[in-house]
RNA sequence: CGAGCCGGUUGGACAGUCGCUGCGCCGCGAGGGGAAACCCGGGCGGCGGGGAGGAAAGUCCGGGCUCCAGUGGACAGGGUGCCAGGUAACGCCUGGGGGGCGCGAGCCCACGGAAAGUGCAACAGAAAAUAAACCGCCUAAGCGUCCUUCGGGACGCCGGUAAGGGUGAAACGGUGCGGUAAGAGCGCACCGCGUCGCUGGCAACAGUCGACGGCACGGCAAACCCCACCUGGAGCAAGGCCAAAUAGGGAAGUCGCGGCGGAUCGCAAGAUUCGUCGCAAGCGUGGGUCCCGCGUGCUUCCGGGUAGGCCGCUGAAGGGUUGCGGUGACGUAACCCGUAGAGGAAUGGCUGUCCUCGACAGAACCCGGCUUACAGGCCGACUCGCCCU
């Protein structure tokens, strides 16, 4: 089972980045799309599966709780757009604006994000 | 009914749908073990049931647990500080005492020692602690100046005085009477205070009690300090187990390894040997040979140990009901329930319906407290005021 088709709206460890040197290798790229709410970092991946990780800082978004909730947003966000995405490594990082926004409005800035690196890897040969 | 006060409790509901997680059961199954039967089984799928808090928070105390240290003690350092009880323990809780606030229910208090010593007190004020004379009051013996109706008078110095004024957070008992030059516990009465006794109380402490003392002993100990009691250190990244790859350590074995070609033996696989090429590290007494030692390479094993994995990890000094003991905290017996265990970190997203439109806020080894944050809702005890009966 490829976990592109059967498991398209689950998000197992697996589709999680883990390592310090997961994150280091992604940031090392360079690569980047973000609006106000989130900044995502991508680089492409080696187990051949699209894979996320967060990085939700208290200094930008408050508290326990509210960060919970953005970590939330955006992995529901990522299980549920993981069939559009290509072979790619994802740092979410959150913004400062991010702690006060409606899910609703994260979803959308989310939806747009995704769309923009997948048309991007498309386009880059470095892909 | 209004106002208040104390305690307890709760912390949106329901449905659908898509996810996450650990548990149980079932199925598939990479692979592993075994002679076999069969067993184990990463992972994947399905079903079932569980899945944040009263503060999960601050990390301020107390304990459990773990490792380290430690003969016993003493000191230092730290902590606590009215008394008694509760508790595993506490800086917590309960009851009591004392002081303060409130009409009251109630609330608040680091509440041991200032006659062991050292020290501190801004500003103001004369003076801030073996008291003190700024204004004031008194005095006229002495000295000085002035006035004089020659009797004396006024002022200053000297002297007496803490009753009055003024300063201050605080000024060395209060009121009254006597007393005095004016005053003063100087004397007296009452109040207050201290010491001793008696009585009540386990005690803190209290007393309409008695005797004695004219009254001394101002405040600050969240200043040093003294006294009494408590106290080893670090923390789950504690700590324990399994354990790759690479490098390094130890032990044993081996001294060359590989390619090509030839010869001998053999049915063959292969063995022995010679030549040559490539790689290699050889050294010890000048050379050769043998032995030995060191070293290199290789093989096997061992121990430490990294990544990684597993355990610790949730049954808790656990909760509820009832009975009994206790003023109470709490204890105890029976019965019932047994309640998240993640690990870059789950406990959620979306849609719909409803209402009183939802606060503060997210477990990270576990408990007991304290403190702080918090929209509201519900229950109970009590107090004050008004009205009705």
């Amino acid at each position: 089972m490829l976990p592109g088709d059967r498991r398209s709206h689950g998000f197992a460890p697996r589709q999680r980045l883990l390592s310090p040197k997961d994150y280091q290798r992604v940031y090392a790229l360079r690569r980047r799309v973000s609006d106000g709410f989130f900044s995502v970092n991508f680089a492409p991946s080696p187990p051949g599966h699209a894979r996320l990780g967060l990085s939700v800082g208290a200094k930008m978004v408050g508290n326990a709780v509210s960060r919970n909730r953005v970590k939330r947003t955006v992995r529901e966000s990522f299980r549920a757009h993981q069939h559009l995405l290509p072979s790619v490594d994802l740092v979410v990082g959150a913004r400062a604006m991010a702690r006060t926004a409606h899910n609703a409005r994260l979803r959308e800035s989310l939806a747009e994000l995704w769309k923009k690196v997948a048309t991007q890897c498309a386009a880059s040969p470095a892909q």
